[in-house]
DNA sequence: GTCAATTCACATGAAAGAGACCACGGTCTAGTG
DNA sequence: CTAGACCGTGGTCTCTTTCATGTGAATTGACGA
């Protein structure tokens, strides 16, 4: 009733001009494209060549290699910043070996080879022990409930899985060392502890993180026996980057449309942040969309800047709006200070500030240490850069910067204040 | 002046609790033949 | 007799608190020159 007066309402003129609008922007969708294949840039898109990672996939593959001869490849280990084509990598390697697997076909009964890739970090998929087995077990055709069960079941169940048939399993876990930041590392030394217990089947591990002292971190029986191997990727550089870039590019942009430069500046903004690729096909994509939003036939430098502050943007203000009751009360106390003082702020102040606003909101108080592991999340999501700090006789704390545009935080803080009713 | 001890204000770890969610097996209940 | 509802038990997960221990440099204070 209420959408039909108001359909009523409008004027015909407005409803007209209303719909040329509507027009022009669909029209746009088809006649004024810049792309001819945006897939072609977004993250999950597997190319046919990976430029300058020859060396390294080798490496991983003659590694990996003996589980075409039937036998157990010793556990790898990969470390890699992202967006150097680490998972790229290994997706490749795996694709191939299954092809080679196949063309050779081994009878099903006789013995059989499966590479399983599982990313660790996929918050709410994995990133606990139950959890990785559950969804292993879902990958390899079981079946266990989302919880409930013991873990010691799930592992039993695992097992059984596993011991089917004759069968060397491969199992690559990207990210592993976010979910052993949650789990403790015994869930690894499980894992590679488990050939001993099984009498058809076979296990090898493939490890793959992005911190390079994760290694560091772990038991040393952990440690030695997962990464009997290890590959190491190094970063791009800008000029590699740009090769990249420049590949994708001509098959996902119409001719002529990527301006003189262009590609140079995004390998460039993506070097300074330590070679992310992803990063920079990221930035290649959200500056077409930009262009083509706006009926431009070409992309420009401008374009790029665009949307670097974009991608930038859409992170800070997604996580701000998603983000619990909690993290929003801090981060607002955070944005309150720094907007007072301008200056360094430590942690005691922040605890202050948030305790008034829980009163203002009437919330429970979190206790100071709860905030403190809330402050690591926080920097975590790239919102704050914290640095902690010895003042001497007046303790130790906590130095908390903002890392955020200007133009963002003020955004962030009006989105903050009308969520939480101040 | 020098050097070790002290001190501050937290950081950081470990353990454990609360409450939500879920599986499983046993018991109860209503519907059916 | 049986399918489905219901309940209690025991498990995980997330968020949180509590308790304990660690930390780094300014400050203090004893000591000797």
């Amino acid at each position: 009733m209420v959408l039909d007066n108001r359909f009523l309402g409008v004027d015909f003129g407005q409803r007209r001009k209303m719909a040329t609008k509507l027009d022009k922007i669909f029209n746009s969708l088809d006649s004024d494209r810049v792309f001819k294949d945006k897939g072609i840039l977004q993250t999950n898109y597997t190319p046919s060549t990976i430029p300058h990672r020859d060396s390294e996939i080798e490496q991983v593959a003659s590694i990996l290699a003996p589980a075409l001869r039937k036998e157990r490849p010793s556990n790898l280990f990969i470390y890699g910043k992202t967006g150097s084509g680490k998972t790229l990598s290994i997706h490749y390697v795996r694709e191939e070996m299954l092809r080679r697997i196949k063309e050779r076909n081994f009878s099903e009964d006789e013995f059989s080879l499966v590479i399983e890739y599982l990313n660790c970090k996929l918050k709410k998929v994995s990133d606990t022990e139950y959890r990785i087995l559950a969804e292993l077990i879902k990958k390899l055709g079981g079946e266990v409930p989302a919880t409930g069960l013991p873990t010691d079941y799930v592992y039993q169940k695992f097992i059984e899985i596993i011991e089917r048939r004759k069968q060397l399993v491969i199992l690559i876990l990207d990210e592993v060392d976010q979910a052993i930041k949650k789990i403790s590392d015994n869930f690894l030394y499980n894992f590679t502890r488990l050939n001993s217990e099984l009498s058809k089947a076979q296990i090898c591990v493939v490890g793959i993180s992005n911190d390079l002292t994760f290694l560091d971190s772990l038991d040393p029986r952990v440690r030695s026996s997962l990464s009997e191997e290890e590959v190491v990727f190094p970063p791009y550089n800008a000029i590699q980057l740009q090769d990249i870039l420049k590949e994708r590019a001509k098959k996902a942009f119409k001719e002529g449309v990527v301006e003189e430069g262009v590609i140079a500046k995004c390998a460039a903004l993506a070097a300074r942040e330590h070679g992310d690729a992803r990063r920079c096909l990221d930035l290649m994509r959200v500056a077409g969309e930009i262009a083509e939003r706006e009926c431009s036939k070409k992309i420009s430098i401008k374009h790029i800047d665009r949307a670097n502050e974009k991608i930038e943007r859409d992170k800070i203000i997604d996580s701000v709006q998603t983000g619990p009751k909690q993290f929003q009360l801090i981060l607002l106390a955070i944005i309150g200070l720094f907007e007072a003082k301008h200056e360094r702020i430590f942690t005691g102040e922040v605890y202050d500030a948030y305790q008034n606003l829980c009163r203002k909101v009437k919330t429970e108080i979190l206790t100071q240490r709860r905030m403190g592991d809330i402050l690591n999340e926080l920097e975590m999501s790239g919102m704050i850069r914290t640095n902690v700090i010895s003042k001497g006789r007046w303790g130790r704390m906590r130095e908390i910067k903002i890392s955020v545009l200007p133009n963002i935080l003020s955004r962030a803080k009006i989105i903050l204040t009308e969520s939480l009713g101040l």
